[in-house]
DNA sequence: CGGCATCCTCGTTGATACTG
DNA sequence: CAGTATCAACGAGGATGCCG
């Protein structure tokens, strides 16, 4: 009744994508609007410029998400969610919702098991 | 308007927990009823013994897996969802189902923008 | 402002062998 | 069958410095 999870089907596929550190957390941020790099580094606490450049680059290779620069000085760069960007937000919102929901008990089980 | 994603915030919490290789097919693999390690291992193509006992074991320690051992030999031994795992199908089947939906249009912007 | 290049560390994962 | 133990490898991620 249920698929066995073979090494090539798409949900290990989106796992590898989104299963880093910051891409859902980058996503959740635009899903607001446009952002520029600073706004975002800003609003996802803890991200290096490195780790941001690059969850972006990958984000915008995978067709996520558009990055647009203004021939400005200095330099002003917008990152905004594509069409297919907008349709991952519900999937990951319904996981944040889990988890503001869920999480504080999950954790109270790890506390109370890992004190015995 | 949109919470910025502080460092301890549950969604982050959440994605460290299931951010892992396997954790998220193991539930999946769980959701259809109660399952032996054997069994598992069969159906989450790859994964390796100690990756397996790992993943069940951190579920265990969270109260999103309980285990069953039964005192025969060869030892038998049950894995199966609890109430609070169950809950955590729905949020994972979005993701599995907008993975079947988006992922193959990932891949190939990813593709075309790598030739160039 | 919005990057890129480099170095380095740590944690996750995998391979292999052994066990009650 | 269902693990445990050990070792090795790899890569994500962080720190730092420089640049258009």
């Amino acid at each position: 009744m249920w698929d066995p999870y073979v090494k090539d089907c798409p949900t290990r596929a989106l796992l590898d994508r989104i299963g880093d550190k910051w891409t859902v957390l980058v996503v959740g941020t635009l899903a607001g609007g446009p952002l520029r790099f600073s706004e975002i580094a800003r609003r996802v606490d803890g991200v290096s410029q490195k780790m941001l450049t690059q969850t972006l680059r990958a984000l915008e290779a995978d067709g996520l998400v558009v990055r647009t620069q203004y021939p400005q000085i200095p330099p002003r760069v917008e990152y905004e969610l594509t069409a297919v960007g907008h349709t991952l937000r519900d999937p990951l919102r319904a996981l944040e919702e889990w988890a503001k929901e869920y999480m504080p008990q999950v954790l109270e089980h790890r506390e109370a098991v890992a004190v015995r």
